[in-house]
DNA sequence: ACCCCTTGACGACAGTTGTCGTGACGAGGC
DNA sequence: GCCTCGTCACGACAACTGTCGTCAAGGGGT
């Protein structure tokens, strides 16, 4: 599978997510800047974790005028969703229960939209299984 | 608060969950037993595993005929949803769409119970968030 | 032609995690 | 009393992560 492994660390990812939500590829100097001094990092930090990232095959990088562009691997929206399904089947052992229980304890605020897309995506499981048990 | 540092590994908190799963507190020898052997461990890394993990409050453990028995610091349920919060709050940056999206595109089975559970909660989110525009 | 700034390539180092081995110790069984 | 076993306390080491500094090279403005 092309899908890139997993080994990576909270910095790593937070800079990984940063990438992917910018709109086109970036450099060093981008990046150092729009996430290195917010976040207090060195240049030569971020440098280094776009490099390492790109080892990892999460980020893939272009060389432009000498300069190389880093975008990554895969969009942002299957990123995260990839993350969250090595959480739950890592971590988690594959049991949703604490997730269920982490959303029915939630204090912070939930948007409008993410509730209905949650409602959404219960109905579809709901469908699934009645399905299933026919 | 008494809540436990994050700062834990992989394996580490694989090693917690199942402390945590047994009933009561658990010697060296029963953890090397029911957890490295079938993971392939030494009896020495299961020890030193416990120690730090003792180190860092996620487990206590209190010495009885000599011998030191581990438990985790906190239950269970309590331990698998601090997870979560700190997984959405932390990688997914507090959003919950990429958790949604997960539970949507999942191909794997769900329990009947599971997703009841989930039903609820969306539930109880929709009464809350009700409440809250009124 | 020259100087400055940004890059890329390295090398470094401390802290954390994953994995063990060994040596000393105390409780029992023989 | 002595031997055997399971425990503890240490010490080690490699890989990965988080953070930088430095140095040489290339492009552009003056």
């Amino acid at each position: 599978m092309a899908t890139p492994r997993a080994g990576i660390g909270e910095r790593e990812l937070a800079l990984l997510r940063w990438v992917a939500a910018q709109p086109g590829a970036v450099s060093v100097g981008e990046a150092a800047e729009g996430f290195g001094t917010p976040g207090g990092l060195a240049r030569s930090t971020v440098q280094t974790m776009l490099e390492r990232l790109h080892e990892k095959r999460h980020l893939q990088r272009r060389r432009h005028a000498g300069v190389y562009r880093y975008a990554a691997a895969v969009p942002a929206g299957e990123l995260l969703r990839g993350l969250v399904r090595s959480f739950v089947e890592g971590p988690l052992g594959g049991s949703l229960s604490p997730v269920v229980a982490y959303l029915a304890e939630m204090t912070g605020p939930v948007s409008r939209d993410e509730l209905a897309e949650l409602e959404r995506a219960v109905e579809r499981l709901q469908e699934r299984r009645r399905e299933e048990e026919r």
